[in-house]
RNA sequence: GGAGACGUGGCUGAGUGGUUGAAGGCACUGGUUUCGAAAACCAGCAUAUGGGAAACCGUAUCGUGAGUUCAAAUCUCACCGUCUCCGCCA
């Protein structure tokens, strides 16, 4: 645990949590044992018929009972502080994880497609979009700071999100998924599961009911199965959400703001697995869910590469990681476009999600979620990829039967 | 927004203060029977946690949290949720 939490970069003191687990147990015993003490007396007062004894048995209890509530009191308040650095304890990371601090120690582990090259000077998304009238983006969605209201799409460019989503969902829907929409007004309970809490509170937007607006639907998807005894044939359950994802942004100090690649509000299909409790097919499915993504890329023909993250860069819960990331020829650079973990069952163990196996035994599922498509940042890429000496933009093929049989957007 | 009813194990459904962790049924598991199956019959069958090699024992759990009591599924309060009717809206 110790190497884990230092190879993620989390600061913990475990030998702080291992002596408070010793105090509560201890403490557990006490109340344990008094309160055993006062059900056998109980169950006496109640059979024996002498009034005299009855009234002398209950007079006795009475004094443990105050006995008990002292000492609950005390099992109380270390509980709670046990329980609070319980939830700040990270997942384990995978062996394979790499060594690092943050996203730019992430490693290469793949590169697909052909990088454009243009026998002319190439626009940047806003400039494209803007001269084709696909989105209102103005002077301050291009500035340094990251807008509090982001532009809309409009005309083709609301066009091309609807034939994305389109397309997107006969794609993930051929590969086994269930599309859901699901609410985006969660319980801050649903955060602390999927174990987006305890983190930064400032994050989330919240609703004056104190409910949070989800940054993804892997919060409600995972939800929907919370306390529940899943049967073992259902398994792997392969969902395909659909919503949009409310973010604050709270901490990313104006980094890659300009148009359309990071926003408050925006749309994204999300693949989520829930499957058996086995590292083997958590592996598998987490490898799949990452194939299922790049293939979509591909089918759309943008280069792109896959990273796998390193400690520094992975949450609480995730073991192992990989973001792919498209090619943005203005910036010269690729931008990340979806995360792939897997978290063996630290998330259903929150949640409560668990079947039995075929021993009978009561198994917390494993769980595991990927990126399938986020608009509208996956139109930076798409565009500006595609953009053309004339200024329009090639409709890809797979997209071109939900623009109307269109082969350009001009 | 108004009025009422209700939340019990995988499901269904009894249970209004005292060996009730919880009757009965369904489902499930094992057995008897059968050439095999069905049916029938018999037996078993909640979860978490602490101790124990195990058998087993302790504790907690009847929507959630608090309270009353020697003792709570059962009484009180708050909250959450579901259902029905009315109103409002679409």
């Amino acid at each position: 645990m110790a190497l884990g939490a230092r190879k993620k970069l989390v600061d913990i003191d475990l030998d702080k949590l291992i002596s408070l687990d010793d105090d509560r147990l201890a403490v557990l015993k006490e109340v344990e044992e008094l309160r055993s003490e006062v059900n056998r007396v109980s169950n006496d007062i109640a059979r024996d018929q002498d009034p005299a004894l009855k009234i002398q048995l209950i007079e006795e209890m009475r004094a443990v009972k105050e006995d008990i509530k002292a000492k609950e009191e005390k099992l109380r308040s270390v509980t709670e502080e046990w329980q609070t650095l319980m939830l700040q304890v990270p997942n384990v990371p995978d062996i394979s994880v790499p060594e690092g601090a943050s996203d730019a120690d992430n490693m290469e582990i793949k590169t697909w497609g052909q990088k454009p090259a243009f026998d002319f000077e190439p626009k940047d998304h806003v400039e494209i979009m803007n001269a084709l009238k696909m989105s209102g983006l103005r002077a301050r969605h291009q500035g340094a700071r990251l807008p509090r209201i982001f532009p809309d799409r409009r005309g083709e460019g609301a066009r091309l999100c609807f034939a994305i989503w389109n397309y997107a969902m006969e794609f993930f829907s051929d590969k086994g998924f269930t599309p859901v929409i699901p609410p985006v007004i969660v319980r801050k309970q649903n955060l602390y599961g999927t174990a987006h809490l305890p983190g930064d509170v400032e994050d989330y937007y919240m609703t004056q009911d104190g409910d949070a607006l989800a940054g993804t639907a892997e919060v409600p998807l995972m939800g929907m199965h919370a306390g529940e005894i899943l049967d073992k044939a259902v398994l792997p359950l392969k969902y395909l959400g659909f919503s949009p994802c409310y973010r604050r942004e709270a901490g990313s100090h104006g980094k890659d703001v300009k148009g359309l690649i990071r926003v408050h509000e925006f749309y994204k299909m999300e693949q989520v697995i829930l499957s058996e409790a086995s590292h083997e097919t958590s592996v598998k499915l987490h490898e799949e869910l990452n194939r299922n993504t790049e293939e979509f890329i591909e089918s759309l023909g943008i280069p792109y590469h896959t990273v796998i993250n390193c400690g520094g860069d992975l949450g609480l819960g995730q073991v192992k990681k990989y973001d792919i990331e498209l090619w943005v020829p203005k910036e010269k650079t690729y931008r990340e476009i979806s995360s792939a973990s897997y978290f063996h069952d630290f998330q259903t163990r929150r949640f409560g999600i668990r079947y039995k196996d075929e021993a009978g035994k009561m198994q917390f599922a494993h769980s595991l979620n990927c990126t399938a498509i986020p608009t509208p940042r996956i139109l930076v890429s798409l565009v500006e990829n595609n953009q053309q000496a004339d200024g329009s933009v090639k409709i890809p093929e797979v997209l071109k039967k939900y623009m109307g049989g269109r082969d350009f957007i001009k």
